[in-house]
DNA sequence: TCCAATCCATGCATATAAGCATATCAACCC
DNA sequence: GGGTTGATATGCTTATATGCATGGATTGGA
C-alpha cells in the first residue's frame, strides 16, 4: 500500500470506544447498556478495559453515577466524532440496501433458465428496469451463502438454517418420448410394457430410478444406459428418439412432437422452492424479484 | 438527554468496521489479520458479519484476494472517517498519559503523611510544579484497583496481581514511652518487666500483641486496654503518659519527651512497600511521582 | 506444465467476554 | 429515620468469538 498509517494507535478496541461514547451521553452505564442492548456490567468492564488501554482515566466513580475527568472529556470529542461517521456508515448502509437499482443473480435449473425465467425476467424488467438480472444456471445447488446467487429455485428445503425457503407449490412432472420412439417399443400402455424401455437418466445418483420404482415401475440400472446433469440434453435425446424422459408437464407439452408416456398414470410431484438468504429482509432489490418470483411461479 | 440520537443507527459491531478497515486498505485479510494481531479467520469471519449486520455485501470474493464492491467502496469512506477519528483519539491519549501535568494522589498512613511524605512533596513540588498531589490518609489499605489513589505506602506486598509493589526497604520499628511513664512502672529492664504494662493497640485484631508475643512478651488482651486506628492518636497518648506505643524509630526520635524502652532490645522490622496499579507503565507523571518516593523513602 | 507460494474457507478446541444474580452503596421520599 | 429506588462492582455460569490446523483454489514462475 503506498499510503502508510501508523496502525499501532488504531489497534485499540472500538468497542469500547463505543461503550464510552454512549456511556457518556447517557450519563451511566446502566443508561448505556439499555441502549446497546447489553448489560450493565459489560459496559462497565469495556470502560475499564478502555482505561487500561489508552492509560488514561475517563471517569470518576462518585457514588451513584459517573463523571468525566477532564481528560475524558477530551477524548469523548474523538469518540463523538467516530460515533457521526459510525451513523453516517449505517444510515448509507441502510439506503444501499434499501436500493432497487443493482444486479441481483437468480440460480435456477437449466430448464427453468431456459423455458421459465424468460418471460419472468421480462416482466420484471418493465416493471423494475434498473435492476440488472444474471442468471446462473447450476446443475448442483449453488451455494447461496457463498453469495455465488441471491436468489435460488430449487427442488428441495435447503437445510441450512441461514436460509429462507418458500414453497411454491407442487410440480406435476410425466414421462414423454417420440411417438416414433414409443411405437418401437410397441406402444406401451402399462407400467409393466415399459420394463424393458430406456430411460435418460438425468443425475448420477439413481434418484429418478428410484422415484419410478416407488411409485411401481420396476427398473434397473440396466434401463439408464444414458446419463447427463443437464436437462436440455436430456430433452434433445429425448427429441431424437433415443429414449424416455422425465420433465414438468408445462414445459414438456410445448413440444409439438413429443407426446406423454402413459398419459393415464397420475403424474409424479416435485416440490418448487424459492430460496434466498437472509439479506432478503433487508434488501428491497431482493424482496422485490422475491416476490415476483414467488407470484409468477405459482400461476403455472 | 438533550441530544437524542438515533442509536438504533450506531449499534453495530465497531470491531468489525475496524476490520473492513484495515482490509481495505491492506487488500487481504491476511494482511489484515497481521497489522491487527488477529487471525485470518477472524477477520473473514468479522467482515462476513458486517456484511450481514450492514445487509450490504462489501467485497467480491474473487480467487486469491478480496475486491470492493461498489457499495463497500462508498462505505469504506465512513469507515475511514471512523479510522482517522480513532487514530487522533489514541494520539490524545497517549499526549494525556505522558503528560506530566496533572494532580495524583498517594495514600499513605497518618504517620507517614504527616512525618515523611511532606518534606518529600515539597521536593517534589519543586521538581515538577505542574503536579497537583493529593494526599489520602487512610487507616485501612485504600484500593488502588478503585483508583482511590494512584499510589499507596503500605507495609505489606498486595496480593493483587494487576497491582505493581516495590519493595523499599525494611524499616525499623521500637516501643517507646514517656520518662515518667516508665519511671511510674517501675524503669523496666528485661521483657518481663513488661508484663504488666500498658500499651496502646494501633488496630483490632490483636496483631501487635502477636507480634510482640512472637519476639519474646508473654501479654494478653489486658495489657492493651486502649485501642485506636490512628497512629498520631496513640503517638498523642503516648506523649500523655498514658501507656506504651510502637512507632517507627526514626519518627519517634524526632520526640525529645519520647524514650526507647529497652533500648538494648533489637527493633522489630516492618517492610515498606509502594504500590501502583498497572497505569504505572503508561503515565509518566505516576512513573515520576513513583520514582521519587520510592528515592526518598529508602534514604532514611 | 507442474510446482510453489499465497490467500480464503471450514471444523474443532479453547480462551475470552457476556449475561445473570447478587451485594453494596448513595440519594430521595415518606 | 427507615424504606425504596437506581446506581456500580463482583462471582459464577454460559455463550460467543478467537486461534489453530487443514483443505481447496488461484496466481506466478521455473
Amino acid at each position: 500500500m503506498l499510503i502508510c498509517m501508523d496502525w499501532n494507535k488504531t489497534k485499540f478496541d472500538w468497542n469500547r470506544a463505543r461503550a464510552f461514547l454512549v456511556t457518556a451521553q447517557e450519563g451511566s452505564l446502566s443508561a448505556a447498556g439499555r441502549v446497546l442492548n447489553m448489560a450493565q456490567p459489560t459496559i462497565g468492564r469495556q470502560i475499564t478495559a478502555l482505561e487500561k488501554e489508552l492509560g488514561v482515566i475517563l471517569f470518576e466513580r462518585v457514588g451513584r453515577g459517573l463523571q468525566l475527568t477532564p481528560n475524558g472529556a477530551t477524548l469523548l470529542e474523538f469518540v463523538e466524532r467516530m460515533g457521526q461517521s459510525a451513523n453516517a456508515l449505517s444510515i448509507a448502509a441502510y439506503g444501499q440496501s434499501q436500493s432497487i437499482e443493482g444486479s441481483i443473480t437468480i440460480s435456477a435449473s437449466d430448464t427453468y433458465a431456459a423455458n421459465v425465467l424468460p418471460a419472468i425476467i421480462a416482466k420484471l424488467h418493465v416493471q423494475q428496469p434498473a435492476i440488472k438480472v444474471e442468471i446462473l444456471t447450476t446443475n448442483s445447488a449453488s451455494n447461496l451463502l457463498k453469495r455465488e446467487a441471491d436468489i435460488a429455485i430449487r427442488s428441495f428445503c435447503p437445510t441450512e438454517p441461514e436460509l429462507i425457503a418458500k414453497k411454491i407449490r407442487d410440480v406435476p412432472a410425466r414421462l414423454y418420448a417420440t411417438a416414433q420412439y414409443l411405437s418401437a417399443i410397441g406402444n406401451p400402455k402399462t407400467i409393466a410394457d415399459l420394463s424393458k424401455a430406456e430411460f435418460i437418466a438425468i443425475d448420477k445418483h439413481e434418484s429418478l430410478m428410484k422415484g419410478l420404482n416407488a411409485v411401481g415401475f420396476e427398473l434397473s440400472a440396466d434401463n439408464f444406459p444414458i446419463m447427463t446433469e443437464n436437462f436440455l440434453v436430456m430433452w434433445e435425446m429425448v427429441k431424437q428418439s433415443i429414449g424416455i424422459g422425465i420433465l414438468d408437464s408445462f414445459i414438456a407439452e410445448k413440444e409439438p412432437t413429443i407426446v406423454s408416456v402413459l398419459p393415464d398414470m397420475p403424474p409424479l410431484m416435485f416440490p418448487l422452492w424459492l430460496v434466498a438468504h437472509r439479506e432478503l429482509n433487508t434488501s428491497r432489490r431482493i424482496r422485490v424479484v422475491f416476490d415476483l418470483l414467488a407470484k409468477e411461479l405459482g400461476k403455472y
